[in-house]
DNA sequence: CTCTGTTCTGGTTATCCTGACCTTTACTGA
DNA sequence: TCAGTAAAGGTCAGGATAACCAGAACAGAG
């Protein structure tokens, strides 16, 4: 949420965005969640932390304002943007009466790891943020139970991925969500009975081990059930 | 979306609900959904039937907006009311931008019969709807496609019935909103291994048959995962 | 060249869940 | 007393899932 334009009588509508990344974990190693923070530089909330967001300008869509204001303050284009939930509370803001569109979007590694982060903006991890400006913990919190439950039936693990993946790779986004170990035997047997992945004839050489091969997400096939919106 | 205040570089804020009621079809005598229309008195898409809706005024939160709108329109109390999604293209409305805020709303039979349906009030069925104003008639497609979706894992049922009721009443709301016939076997059986839901020592005499027991809903359970919202 | 560690890959088994179907029970009304 | 109806409970096969096991194929160390 940006800076305020106090008035009465008045609902102001604003674009925030709960952008997540995987990521190691500086200690252990193994893939985390993460997420970009921007620095408030007026009031309300001045010098906290919060999610990335702006005011809905009246010629533009929601969706793509939230892209915009995204892309403006981190330089993120994300692969997948979807629209949250919208919080409107009388009380959420300090200086007047304030509805938030929040999207909820993922980024690749390579994006992430290339992003600027400098005085104002900052990643996170998921599990050690900050307190935030507004309601954003709460909205942090609501987003990634959305992402958990989401992953079970959804491709969306493909926006955490390049064209083509190994199925170490895919099962490792699926742990860092899930945030638990899965059999890769059994994980290997449920996406090759997914005709939404396929596998190619490519292999990986150079890992001490034997090489696993590339698969690929087949364009052809729309799994992802979200509905007559297509992709609300 | 009630009467048009135009103005450039502004946003308005609006509510409006999907209402779904279960009610028998005039003809087959089988229940299926019903949802309240209210007829346009103004402009734009004056004449035409919509959703119930209103302005969000300042100092109300989004879903008591939803409801005080539903209540003035159509004098309806939900048992259940949820945020579906948001809706804010920029073309939606022919008076200027407005975010729709759609609330999705389930009421019981004896209110649906209650209700007051008179010159500018009227049910239809859900798959007999008529062309509406604005994009309702997408809003209401994309409430249904939730609604079938969601009753799998909620107990989004109870809002259709009362207190106490048989496993037969139970399945008919489940047939109902999956638009196909249940084993009623089976049926039970998922019921029961579901701690949501107890069993009774009361019976139901009177039909022609064997007196069924009667459930109620187990309070003490929060099945429904809504996710750290709580109802979100 | 052989050995070893690692991960990929495929297979087996027990278990749970689901759907389809059948039988018995218990009531009302003729 | 009988017929009709729906409740209630049981069985059974098939599919999906999880846990576990074993061989295959590589890189690097010695």
């Amino acid at each position: 949420m940006p800076e305020s334009r106090a008035s009465r009588d008045e609902v102001r509508v604003a674009v925030s965005t709960v952008i997540v990344a995987l990521r190691p974990h500086p200690r252990t190693g193994t893939s985390v969640l993460w997420l970009p923070l921007v620095r408030r530089t007026r009031e309300p909330f001045a010098g906290r932390w919060a999610l990335p967001g702006g005011w809905v300008p009246a010629d533009e869509g929601l969706a793509a304002a939230a892209a915009r204001n995204l892309f403006e303050t981190t330089r993120l284009q994300p692969a997948y943007l979807e629209q949250l939930y919208a919080f409107g509370d009388v009380g959420r803001s300090p200086t007047g009466r304030v509805v938030s569109i929040v999207y909820w979007a993922l980024v690749r590694a390579e994006q992430a790891d290339a992003a600027s982060e400098g005085e104002n903006v900052r990643w996170v991890m998921a599990d050690e943020l900050p307190e935030l400006a507004f309601d954003h913990n709460r909205i942090v919190e609501y987003a990634l139970w959305r992402l958990r439950t989401k992953m079970e039936y959804s491709r969306i693990a493909h926006a955490f991925l390049g064209e083509t993946f190994t199925l170490t790779e895919l099962r490792h986004v699926h742990e860092a969500v899930l945030g638990r170990p899965l059999d890769p035997a059994n994980f290997r047997r449920s996406i090759e009975s997914s005709p939404a992945i396929v596998r190619t004839d490519e292999r990986v050489t150079g890992g001490r081990h034997r090489p696993p091969r590339l698969y690929r997400y087949n364009t052809a096939i729309e799994l992802a059930d979200n509905g007559p919106l297509g992709t609300p």
